[in-house]
DNA sequence: CGCCTGTTTGAGGGACGTCAAGTCCCGTGG
DNA sequence: CCACGGGACTTGACGTCCCTCAAACAGGCG
């Protein structure tokens, strides 16, 4: 999952149709914890996410990593280039996945239909990916957080059945990791988000959303945070 | 082109080799200044660059940009996502292209073959595409324009044949906006590395890599920049 | 209950952005 | 040939957003 303008996000990758009568795919369940694999790993199979999160890492020697994607119900992970995984990948929450084993794609006995599907799903990823830059690049914190929470709760809204509630299974320097910010950051973002009366945070893996529009306002830059006045409670003079 | 960790960088998307023999293809060359597409168009064909520079750029409404990647001899942009391009691209150096109609990649007269290597070059893009992503995300300015230079320098060695010199086709502002940095930076940046000694600047679009093992290192963040006398010219007390 | 890890909050600093004033380059025209 | 003008680039001064460092806090697990 990539961050993108909400309003544009193009729709999830569809179930590959044909590959589900294949002998070649299996479902199977992951804890949270679980590594699917590391990067440099020979590519064997790619997996589409059933239901779960996963987080898709890359690592500088040093230590600084950067999250490259979560992998919510309909995303597809383990592009392989060069035969081999660019990424780690580690499931968040429990998770079940359908795998695809590459030789379904590959060779004689590769399914031309498959084979299509996946050109599909990595045309949208790269699509994703794009939109993704813009915000790395050249958008503020508050706007990255906001972005982020927009784009969790149209991603989540199936599972949770509401449109005004986010999970946030991962840890805040996962967050952090994704968006190009610290854990501290990340934190007082939310702070800030929460004492303009924009979000509540029920516990740390729930944030409600009191006031999407404006929550929508900030993530494309297009409002300033700022007093809960601006939410209607007016004369409320508290520090903003 | 996406700025990558530059020796882990992938080899250039070689020819579609199938397609040459395609009634589809077309060598055509266009002028600098020429936009091949916008965002939002139907994608009709896809282009593979032989010879000059394009660039992909992406517009947010409050006029924000963010330059997503320059086209290099071997690339191929245009990837489609639900039938339209997604970003803008427009030719800053006299450019030869070959254009691939969409049409055979498609429906019954598609060509497998041809089919079968445009997935691996969107494989390519993604992985180039998350390289960039920790760039963005996780980079210092030295650090982002250092990584620029040295893939430029690779990129473009085999048309100089110096792997000393970069040409930078492209306007501050363009690198700007490709780095997620503004033009003041980059202008001080690349100041900061000719006073170093690490690069001379012969003009506005030729640099020169006079200690390409002190610039890498910066790229990667292993050496801090600093005063000249790091290269040897011990004594030297001027500014740093 | 205490420890451990993850999160929040605070204070302070630094890197980069903003704004503004040069400087350079190049084309145009006298 | 030089003068002029305009756009791109560079440089400087200053501000600010976010990072760094540090401490307090909270929840989970022995």
């Amino acid at each position: 999952m990539y961050v993108t303008i909400p309003s544009e996000q193009t729709p999830f990758a569809p179930q590959l149709r044909c590959a589900r009568k294949q002998a070649t795919t299996v479902t199977k369940v992951f804890k949270a914890g679980n590594n699917l694999y590391f990067e440099g790993d020979k590519v064997d199979r790619l997996y589409q996410v059933q239901s779960g999160v996963l987080r898709l890492t890359r690592l500088l020697e040093d230590g600084r990593r950067q999250v490259i994607a979560f992998g919510f119900p309909g995303d597809i992970v383990g592009f392989p280039c060069d035969g081999r995984y660019h990424t780690d990948c580690d499931v968040l929450t429990e998770a079940r996945l359908q795998a695809y084993h590459l030789s379904a794609l590959e060779g004689e006995n590769g399914n031309p239909e498959l084979h299509k599907e996946l050109l599909q799903a990595a045309l949208r990823e790269i699509s994703a990916m794009q939109d993704h830059f813009m915000m790395l690049g050249r958008k503020s914190a508050v706007e990255k957080v906001a972005s982020f929470l927009c784009v969790l709760t149209e991603r989540m809204s199936s599972d949770t059945g509401s449109r005004n509630q986010a999970f946030l299974p991962m840890s805040r320097s996962d967050i952090a990791d994704f968006l190009g910010l610290t854990t501290e950051t990340v934190s007082r973002t939310l702070s800030q988000l929460r004492k303009s009366g924009i979000i509540a945070i029920n516990n740390i893996h729930t944030v409600v959303i009191l006031q999407p529009n404006a929550l929508f306002g900030l993530s494309q830059g297009r409002e300033d945070i700022d007093c809960p006045s601006k939410s209607g409670l007016h004369g409320l003079a508290r520090a903003c």
